[in-house]
RNA sequence: GUGGAAGUAGUUCAAUGGUAGAGCCCCAGGUUGUGGUCCUGGUUGUUGAGGGUUCGAGUCCCUUCUUCCACCCCA
């Protein structure tokens, strides 16, 4: 504003276009205000099982992000040299960064341990629906053991997470990645693992045909791509335990991993939440570093939009970073995505975003220190207060209110200051009541 | 990275190759010790950007950027 009169005696001022990268994007009050409505119920429910929380630092170097391996050209990740020379990258997703972590703290950190961490993570993919270059990531891992315990306390809280967000309608489809590679090893085909999993992880999207195809072309065999369609496509009138005894069986009678599923069922039972989750052998996770139960989530309502929360079991993820064997157990949920989800459900969940409790309407400039110290009376009553900053019209100030979506507005002129009382509109029944005290004013607003 | 579609006011959309418009929003004013109606007036554009064809381009052609969709990939 002040530069005006510097621009108009240069002649034109050079104006900048406010655009914003391809990828990003900014996010307004609206959106931001319910992404931390979301991002403070998940962190209030971490916290209850007793996770902390912890941040790594956005910029690493690009040989920890990377891995030794380090050789696909394809890894689409942010990097350049800082100005030191320093070949540097930005984290792609929080788990590299945490194994990174824990191989740097293992001896400050006491395990089990269980962290969450909730940032912006960048990848410099092409955009699409629902995926940036710029988005949210919500890690929770349990790492220093390898139980049943913490496989299934990773469940509960992937289920009662969407519980409090008001998504109650999730199935969660779990499958074991050993098991799989177990059955894989039977059928002597483990040497293509990698590729077979990937083709696998297709199936709900390309469908059963064109899987059998890949899977023909990738073992050289029709019989074992029946195999393995076999393995993925379970009877849909067995249950969680009938499917699991079949694969075993398909996995020349695989005792360890079908008796950890077992147990990590048995506890799911124990704590009702058991329908909620279906085994789904073709569920397997791109991702080559998991070891044990793997999962994925979707919504019921919204199968559409994929899966909102995925993760699993990996036992050797520090390895790149320390001789120690650390085992985990986690699972990350893709906010923007779950947010997009819940927009499109018109959750309740989502409020629309308050500015404040209470707008007090100035109806008096004169009175303007008064209306001031009101705000500052009810801020200590744990009200959010806004005072109106501007002299314009009551009419305005209305709009002002409405505009923000504040439910109440505080309107006394001389005669309320004189008396010593205050009157309060509720602005969307547009009733009005006077002669309050402000402990009086307070409990109405909570009571809202 | 590959392919398809689309970009016009803050927004939603118009405009046979012939002067860029409308609704909503926004701003100012009128009326009102309390805003939804009403009245008056007003702002808003390098038609995403750059080049070409044409007497003349929002419109046709090329390039580029961005968005959306699909592929690839998803550590």
């Amino acid at each position: 504003m002040q530069s005006q009169d510097n621009a108009s005696a240069s002649g034109k001022k050079t104006i900048i276009e406010p655009k914003v990268l391809k990828g990003f994007r900014d996010s307004l009050p609206a959106q931001e205000i319910k992404k931390k409505e979301i991002i403070h119920a998940l962190e209030r429910n971490f916290s209850s099982y007793g996770f902390v929380p912890i941040d790594t630092p956005v910029l690493e170097y690009t040989e920890v992000l990377l891995g030794k391996g380090g050789g696909e050209t394809d890894k689409q990740i942010f990097r350049f040299l800082d100005n030191g020379g320093r070949e540097v990258a930005m984290r792609f997703d929080l788990t590299v960064p945490f194994a990174r972590f824990l191989a740097l703290h293992k001896n400050e950190i006491v395990f089990p341990f269980k962290r969450f961490h909730i940032n912006k993570v960048w990848r410099g993919e092409n955009p699409q629906k629902g995926r940036f270059r710029e988005f949210m990531q919500c890690d929770f891992d349990i790492v220093g053991v390898d139980s049943p315990s913490a496989d299934y306390e990773i469940l509960s809280m992937m289920r009662s997470s969407f519980d409090l967000l008001g998504l109650g309608n999730v199935t969660f489809h779990v499958a074991h990645r050993g098991l799989f590679n177990a059955f894989l090893e039977h059928l002597g085909v483990s040497d293509d693992s990698v590729e077979v999993l990937r083709t696998v992880d297709k199936l709900r999207k390309i469908g059963s045909e064109a899987v059998r195809s890949q899977l023909t072309d990738l073992t050289g065999s029709v019989e074992k791509a029946d195999d393995i369609l076999a393995y993925i496509n379970p009877k849909e009138s067995d249950g969680f335990l009938a499917r699991l005894e079949r694969l075993s069986e398909l996995a020349g009678n695989e005792q360890e991993h079908t008796h950890r599923m077992r147990t990590i069922y048995s506890l799911l039972e124990a704590a009702g939440i058991a329908s909620q989750f279906v085994l789904d052998p073709s569920i397997t996770r791109g991702l080559d570093y998991y070891t044990g139960i793997v999962y994925e989530t979707f919504l019921d309502d919204l199968p559409s939009i994929g899966s909102v929360c995925s993760g699993g079991r990996y036992n050797d993820l520090a390895s790149l970073y320390t001789k120690d064997r650390i085992p985990g157990v986690g699972s990350s949920i893709g906010l923007d995505r779950l947010l997009s989800a819940l927009e499109e459900l018109g959750s309740g969940i989502l409020t629309e975003g308050s500015s404040a409790d209470v707008l007090v309407v100035v109806m008096e400039e004169s009175l303007r220190p008064w209306y001031h110290s009101v705000g500052d009376a009810l801020r200590k009553l744990g009200i959010r207060c806004d005072v109106y900053l501007a002299d314009k019209k009551i009419s305005q100030q209305f709009k002002y209110a409405e505009s923000n979506h504040i439910p109440f507005a505080l309107t006394c002129g001389s005669d309320e200051h004189d008396a010593g009382t205050f009157t309060l509109k509720d602005l969307r029944t547009r009733e009005t009541c006077s002669g309050l005290s402000l402990q009086q004013v307070a409990q109405r607003i909570r009571k809202d």
